[in-house]
DNA sequence: GTATATGCAAAGAATTTGCACTATG
DNA sequence: CATAGTGCAAATTCTTTGCATATAC
């Protein structure tokens, strides 16, 4: 019933707590091995599921490439920005954004992502790029 | 600059547009080769791309098993029912579903998503399974 | 001591790419 | 005719699965 509290797990949980980038598998594969050097993209795949049936982190659909994880608990939206390619967290008071029943529908999760160029980006005399989209990305691992 | 009408282009936005169930490019294919019996899915991909960079369809990253695509062009959030798997599109009024800048980004793209369980299933005597979930769907082709 | 978690390797599936052929303007 | 689109097959990459070993209670 209760989530057995594994070095790898306690580990992830931290990480993943910790995190406002909204990390992939890949961003906390790459830091946690150096903490827990054995750790395994699978172990990873399954406790971030676990997390999230539990509740403890938030699956994220906005990049189609790979899943990101949410940390952050408390009920924001996001901004993807195109140019950087950062996610940030938007704090937005939201009529819509409650659970309950809306339309005759049960509402049990509430996503809103927004798409767009950030303020950094706009302010920037060239577009600084911290992480490309994902087709230049893909390619670095090929 | 414009694109060029293609037999395979004008049978997929028709198809696309007139759909309101947000078919992913399997579904897409399985309707379409009946009409253009040689149409392949990467001209299928390539042309929802295409599509999508020009707004005449708007990619969704609602399921994260497969991209799904959407012919309605007017702003609408989307509803994706955990029990029988149909993405339906919500009408709301939303004070943050407009384009602009918002606390400092410049917003191009909005997009709401609920999850819950609609209407139809929860006054169904059991749970109507239409279109069961990603693993379930995933070992159908296995 | 038993049930569960981990991690490797292999399988599965969506998407992209290379390239020869075809259709459009 | 030249440019751009199509479609097959192969490659790429994210994610899942099978199974043997290791860990938690």
């Amino acid at each position: 019933m209760c989530i057995k509290p594994t070095y790898q797990r306690m580990a992830i949980l931290e990480s993943v707590s910790a995190d406002r980038s909204h990390p992939t598998i890949r961003d906390l594969h790459a830091r946690l091995v150096r903490t827990v050097p054995t750790l395994s993209k699978t172990t990873l795949y399954s406790t971030l599921q676990l997390f999230a049936r539990k509740g403890l982190v938030a699956h994220l659909s906005i990049d189609p490439a790979e899943a990101r994880f949410d940390g952050l608990l408390s009920p924001h939206h996001h901004f993807c920005c195109t140019s950087c390619g950062r996610i940030l967290d938007l704090e937005l008071s939201c009529p819509n954004g409650r659970r309950g029943v809306l339309q005759g529908h049960r509402i049990d999760e509430v996503h809103g992502y927004f798409k767009g160029v950030c303020a950094d980006c706009l302010s920037a005399p060239s577009p600084r790029v911290r992480q490309n989209q994902y087709k230049k990305r893909r390619s670095v691992h090929a």
